[in-house]
DNA sequence: AATTCCTCCTGATAGC
DNA sequence: TGCTATCAGGAGGAAT
């Protein structure tokens, strides 16, 4: 699940609730979720340290640790963060546990180990070496940075927008969702698109990561224009009632409503 | 440069 | 009830 979105949502909760408690240690229960750093110096990393600030790009989570480097969280398609105490019931999946003093800990939870655990010096560093495009919520990123980034390219648009080095944090539903309120089919050729349409799709981008982020990423609370919402076999089309289709793009399934969303638009 | 296919892993769901 | 096939909001790598 774990979109841009999501992923802000999970550094909202590391803010609210692990930041500045004295850490005890680390415990991996599945080591392949580490990427690039070994159980023991996830732990040198983590003992006697805490958790300071945080930083999200895209769909990655970085939370700097007293001790110097940033621990590096990505969350896969089932990935998730949960604090709790002694009292409390472990959660279940846990792949990487951070422990507080007094039993509290912060889980790494997640069933299919497709998350990553890792630890970098610089964020800088470790964004360009992955090579991930700009994040459209940081700042400095506006309407002229999304037209460049589309400028040149030649793909089909919701292989363009899911593409994580051309913009990072959009995924297979957000991309749905901004296809869906710009009225653009997923395989509209990036290239044909008139400048009124990438600043609609811009428009769309940012209206639904804010409205997003404004009911915690509960679709059933957005209102109810929103593709989110609908995303599903039955679902009608909220903007003319036709019943949305599905088709493969990218390898992706994609709901969009036939009516509405056509090629060449 | 872009696309397709495969892979990692586990759970939910549909169909028989 | 139990079995099997398919699919799931990600992404890296190989082949084309």
């Amino acid at each position: 699940m774990p979109e841009l979105p999501e992923v802000e949502m999970r550094r909202r909760y590391v803010e609210t609730h692990a930041l500045h408690r004295p850490l005890q240690g680390a415990r991996v229960f599945a080591p392949s979720v580490l990427n690039g750093v070994s159980t023991r110096a996830l732990q040198r990393a983590v003992n006697g340290g805490s958790f300071e600030t945080t930083h999200r790009h895209g769909k990655w989570l970085f939370v700097q640790l007293s001790t110097g480097p940033w621990l590096v969280l990505h969350f896969g398609m089932t990935g998730n963060l949960r604090c709790y105490g002694l009292n409390d019931d472990s959660p279940a999946y846990v792949r990487v546990r951070f422990d507080f003093a007094r039993g509290a800990s912060l889980a790494f939870t997640d069933p299919r180990k497709f998350g990553e655990v890792g630890l970098t010096t610089d964020i800088q560093a470790f964004l360009a070496s992955r090579k991930w495009g700009p994040d459209p919520t940081q700042p400095g990123f506006d309407r002229s940075t999304f037209h460049q980034i589309l400028r040149g390219r030649t793909g089909a648009l919701k292989g363009v927008l899911m593409n994580q080095r051309v913009i990072a944090g959009i995924g297979n539903l957000y991309a749905d969702e901004m296809l869906f309120q710009a009225g653009l089919h997923p395989d509209t050729r990036v290239a044909s698109l008139k400048t009124a349409t990438i600043d609609r799709l811009y428009e769309g981008m940012m209206e639904i990561f804010q409205a997003s982020l404004a009911v915690g990423t509960d679709y059933e609370s957005l209102p109810p224009r929103f593709l989110l919402r609908h995303r599903n076999y039955t679902g009608a089309c909220p903007k003319c009632g036709a019943n949305l289709a599905t088709c493969k793009t990218a390898g992706r399934t994609t709901y969009y409503c036939p009516r509405h969303q056509r090629r060449h638009s």
